[in-house]
DNA sequence: GCAAATTAATGATTTATTCAAG
DNA sequence: CTTGAATAAATCATTAATTTGC
């Protein structure tokens, strides 16, 4: 894949396979005479020097850490945002009060890591699953129709959700009391930080203030 | 990023970071009411429309099972060309037994999780770093020059290696017998598999063969 | 299908930071 | 506190991969 006079060093695909196994096997930075022996080595499959198995080291184990370290910018940037988008939600829900989207529903914080742990939507099988058109669809289904394509596949839900686990929050059906951890009312907002902190990297995203969400009702 | 009137939906940011968090949370192929919360939830960061959630949700289930299935073909293809590689260079030595690169040691095959783990180069501060232009390095050191840039950063080792994990073999000087483990002797090749098998996935790199590797000598 | 155009990946270089010795 | 070695981070430059219009 490289040209003959090419510029700069690209490895072939054996070279660069044994480097990535050095690099997992543990290598970061390898000594002048850990240089000499992989360069020999690699000089098998194709041209290569010292300079290029040292810079590829350096570079590799720097854009690791820089990946690592983007991977938790994002996770801590997600989560920041998901704290603000189910505050805007809950807030929006109690707010209206009427039978529209969260109307039906009781909101209560979720204790992470405590011993009772409440019941997760997530992996448990029960409530919420597919259902092709069966009969009574159009009864207290919702008929999903977007143009011409996927004909065979219109949705259509069997049974109604009863809880779900949307972040810090779980939200369950006012009317279902048969489990038994509800005993906290309705929560406000007071504890939701409204603000977000970044660091230098990643910092392109505009900055999203909750303030006007509730101006409008 | 997406044009005003693209004809095609194209998430935003908040919007991929939400999907993504769902996905991650263990939401797979939601349910038709599911997919009209997240619809609602999202119309709240640009427009959106509830088969645009329903066909992210597929097309990401999809992926991420293609990425897993790449991901261990990959891996399998790296064994068998690292062992390829092994058997190539252990060979070379045996056939050769000059003063060349692996004269100076012994080879035996190191045991991965057995109860006696051989001594590992990687993990351990000790023996190897750089060192800059001291007095007497081209004695003993290496002396590392490529090209005029970075005057200052000659690399001469101090110490040399004694002992080197690669793959699965062990190497290490022969005369350090300090080691309690070296009870094998030199082992021949019998045992590596010649040809490799691929699948569909990952079939356009050539295929090497050691047929004539040993040939020139 | 293909080739220009665009984007992403990565080799190579330079600059900044850390840390130990004097 | 200064200096020098070693490393990490930032940046530049070229190549590989992907998209796009025909």
């Amino acid at each position: 894949m490289a040209p003959a006079g090419s510029s700069r060093w690209s490895p072939t695909t054996e070279q660069l396979m044994i480097l990535e196994e050095l690099y997992r096997s543990g290598i970061r930075t390898p000594s002048a005479s850990q240089i000499q022996q992989i360069t020999t080595h690699l000089s098998f499959y194709g041209r290569i020097e010292g300079k290029n198995v040292f810079y590829w080291f350096q570079n590799h184990k720097a854009r690791d850490r820089q990946k690592l370290r983007r991977k938790l910018n994002k996770q801590l940037q997600l989560q920041q945002q998901l704290q603000l988008h189910n505050y805007q939600l809950i807030n929006q829900d109690i707010m209206m009060r009427s039978n529209h989207f969260f109307g039906n529903y009781l909101c209560y914080p979720t204790h992470h890591g405590s011993g009772t742990q409440d019941i997760s939507l997530s992996n448990s099988s029960s409530g919420l699953f597919f259902q092709g058109g069966a009969e009574n669809t159009s009864e207290r289904g919702i008929n999903y129709e977007w143009g011409m394509h996927n004909p065979h596949q219109s949705l259509v839900e069997k049974k109604d959700m009863t809880v779900c686990n949307y972040g810090t929050w779980t939200l369950m059906d006012a009317n279902d009391q048969s489990s038994s951890c509800c005993t906290r009312p309705l929560k406000t907002l007071d504890l939701f930080p409204l603000t977000t902190t970044r660091d230098r990297e990643n910092c392109t995203t505009p900055h999203h203030q909750p303030s006007s969400s509730c101006d409008n009702i």
